[in-house]
DNA sequence: GTCTAAGATGAAGGACGGTTCCGCTTCTTG
DNA sequence: CAAGAAGCGGAACCGTCCTTCATCTTAGAC
């Protein structure tokens, strides 16, 4: 495990900093993942070269947001394990989680896209992972869940709930909450 | 109903249209529907302005080769349904719908792109979704599909199964098998 | 065989959007 | 309060594609 020892960010820079991924991360709820740079730094009242400068390129703008939206999503999943059986407490925090995702254009492309492998294996990837699986383990144990269920059953569907979610964004609709009742209702053990 | 009165093509235009929607039908099966026009026209041994001779636009294009495909998955749910009980018919329609689509990345997010409305209401769509209705009233008759499912709930399903299978196909993955599974298990009565 | 309208061609046009770069401004340190 | 480093701005650059159009070719009618 490396240590990178970055110097501190001068005051004005900071502030930046934090504009940019304020009016990125609006932007990107509102238009999907194809906002424009220009349109980001408008809105963060900063030039272009301000936003390059920070995050060397869109896709790594994307990415700070999106590592930092699964941390979020860790944390709810690890939280809802504490209590009651895993089985609820699994859909309990993938619906939370999907909620969360719903609003946000962007995001729910993000996950749309991770059907199986995630490129950039961030640490609140991981913890996300981790935490599903050991509810799907407990979950099985009970049989409550399908015996022959897997995390990568979980992550395909989170990948189709994104998809949806952010197809029916367009049209105004919010059946993925269907889609998700659905599809948990397929997970459950018969 | 308005019929259009289309003179023949010269002989070497209609080979030309042909030769193009089948090289845009193996290039949008590879490459997705960002495949290119110039590829295209390559693939076809012909020139840029030929193929927009055919099909003013890209988007036309597409569409026509939807509208085909659409005809032909209307023919299998159809068919399907004159044999057996309703909840098999579906499932097999299902089943061999996905079959046929899954290996063609276009056609895998064209299904992926329609979540609830269908922007040209073409023939083949509304045939398809007529036959589907009537196996999940039947269906439903008999006790075997949750007794709130709709033709709605169906195309859900086959928008988050064609993103799935359109991001799967990039990784070399076939879980959308896996997904189908899941989403049908959700479907079907308790 | 001629003629003409339909068709073919592909280089150029144009829109779009991410990224670069250099002159200017501002923070911070001593 | 310098001085210099860090940061900023935004016009310009560049690559990518869809689409157009002026020119050339050819099928098919007479």
């Amino acid at each position: 495990m490396s240590t990178i020892v970055t110097k501190p960010l001068r005051a004005d820079a900071r502030r930046n900093r934090e504009k940019v991924l304020a009016a990125a991360s609006a932007a990107f709820a509102e238009t999907g993942l194809d906002a424009q740079i220009d349109d980001i730094a408008r809105r963060a009242g900063v030039g272009v070269g301000t936003v390059y400068r920070h995050f060397p390129t869109k896709e790594a703008l994307v990415a700070a947001l999106a590592e930092a939206h699964f941390e979020r999503l860790a944390d709810i999943v690890e939280g809802s394990a504490v209590a009651g059986e895993p089985w609820d407490a699994l859909c309990a925090g993938i619906w939370r989680c999907a909620e969360m995702t719903a609003g946000d254009a962007a995001l729910c492309e993000v996950i749309g896209g991770h059907p199986n492998a995630m490129q950039t294996a961030a640490l609140g990837e991981l913890r996300l992972e981790a935490a599903t699986r050991r509810l799907i383990d407990g979950a099985r144990a009970q049989g409550t869940i399908r015996e022959d269920a897997t995390v990568d059953d979980v992550r395909t569907i989170m990948c189709g709930f994104g998809h949806v979610a952010a197809a029916q964004r367009a049209g105004g609709l919010q059946d993925w909450r269907r889609y998700l009742t659905i599809a948990l209702d397929g997970l459950r053990a018969r």
